[in-house]
DNA sequence: AACCCCCGCAACCGCCGCACC
DNA sequence: TGGTGCGGCGGTTGCGGGGGT
């Protein structure tokens, strides 16, 4: 039954690595290539266990491994990725070539960690630290608290929604979620992404669908409400004997949804769209294996990236800030339609699409991106994130750039 | 020179999803 | 089909070096 243990634990040598088991290992790699690891130490000759020598060629002895000081860029690289990521560390490698994740992590541990929150910069949120920073007093701040109590955190909110996504995604769910659409959601999809977004394809809508709904949790009484009442309105719709791929018209949506009305309104009035009679969830919940309480890890595919949620949410509610495309400050009172449409643009070779955020690492300073649609979009998925940073009127492509006290 | 403390980083640990038997 | 191990990942540990006293 199952395979024979990688090893055995008795005997086995622990520790630092000497130069001598270094060598065993590399000559064992490079004559049979890095396969059979479950019996590599024994055939390399080492008193190591599998793993132990799995991560001493990963982020050691690999010859495409880049050793020493990271560079500027890598270190921008690094912060901006940490910032859409969080501490996904092998996912931020990735992006970093010939950089182990163990080393990122490790210098953003030692050295970045450190550095943004000298000059004042949340290293968790990537925000300016502030009075009721989260790191700087959890009593008032509950962000920090309790898993529970993480609602309260955009990132958190759009974790929940892609894990949510996630499970949408390959269910007939999905259908009566995208069909029924609040006709706020329905307007934010019509001008711009009519004009935006010709050629893409109508099931593409979800990803978006749910990155507005992400854009639109303002409390973490809010988000869980707005989640209840959309998943229990596609609950009550299938109890009642309907076909989940027939999706139910938009108005019976309406009818059933308390909170969709709460989803046209602007960010500032959706606090005030609590009440709703919630029905008991946990069935449907279950069957989705979503823990809202305990699982916050987010989901990279299925439908929406974590990019796309966080920062949807953080352009449209974090104020003031300012569009790229008009050269607009915005107050935090706008429509969503107002807002999104200022959001978008077009340029000469490439449609974009209407997912856009600007993240504020620090005052003046944004991250700013914009998901394209292109001839590799497939059903809900979003392509070709183009990310920028831009300070006040000025922008600059995929170049995260460093505060500095000339800056501001 | 000895001791202490801090810091950086390699390595380990524990968990999870998936593949294997 | 279910138990088990593998591989990958993120969090944590602890050793060793360097600086300060």
């Amino acid at each position: 039954m199952g395979r024979t243990p990688c090893c055995n634990a008795d005997g086995l040598k622990k520790g630092a690595w000497t130069a001598d088991e270094d060598q065993k290992l590399i000559a064992y790699i490079q004559e049979h290539g890095e396969g059979g690891r479950r019996t590599l130490p024994q055939k390399a000759g080492l008193q190591r266990c599998g793993k132990s020598c799995r991560l001493r060629w990963a982020n050691y002895l690999r010859p495409d491994i880049k050793r020493g000081e990271f560079s500027t860029e890598e270190e921008q690289k690094i912060i901006q990725l940490h910032a859409f990521l969080g501490n996904r560390w092998s996912a931020i490698a990735r992006h970093l070539p010939k950089r182990t994740d163990n080393e990122i992590k490790n210098y953003w541990n030692t050295h970045l960690n450190k550095r943004l929150a000298e000059m004042g910069i949340d290293p968790v949120t990537h925000k300016p630290l502030g009075p009721s920073s989260p790191t700087t007093d959890n009593n008032s701040n509950p962000t920090h608290t309790s898993p529970h109590s993480q609602l309260t955190q955009p990132t958190t909110q759009a974790q929940l929604l892609n894990k949510l996504a996630a499970k949408l995604a390959p269910s007939r769910c999905l259908v009566a979620l995208k069909t029924s659409q609040s006709p706020s959601l329905r307007s934010l999809s019509t001008e711009a992404e009519k004009n935006v977004l010709p050629k893409r394809p109508i099931s593409s809508t979800s990803a978006r669908l749910l990155n507005k709904m992400a854009g639109r949790l303002t409390t973490p009484l809010h988000c869980l409400n707005t989640l209840k009442s959309i998943l229990s309105s596609s609950l009550d719709y299938q109890s009642e004997g309907h076909n989940a791929i027939e999706a139910p018209h938009h108005d019976d949506f309406m009818h059933r949804s308390t909170s969709a009305s709460s989803l046209s309104e602007t960010g500032s009035d959706m606090s005030r769209s609590n009440a709703i009679a919630t029905p008991d969830l946990s069935p449907l919940m279950e069957s989705f294996n979503l823990d809202l309480l305990k699982d916050w890890n987010g989901v990279d595919d299925g439908g929406v990236s974590s990019i796309n949620m966080v920062d949807t949410y953080s352009s449209c509610w974090e104020s003031p800030f300012t569009s790229f495309k008009n050269k607009k400050t915005f107050s935090g009172s706008e429509s969503m339609h107002e807002v999104m449409d200022a959001l978008t643009y077009n340029d000469s070779d490439k449609t974009y699409g209407s997912a856009q955020y600007d993240n504020h690492f620090m005052d003046g300073f944004s991250i700013f991106s914009i998901n394209g649609c292109s001839e590799d979009s497939h059903e809900d998925r979003v392509f070709e994130d183009a990310t920028y940073s831009r300070h006040k009127d000025h922008f600059f492509e995929n170049n995260y750039q460093l505060p500095d006290s000339n800056v501001v």
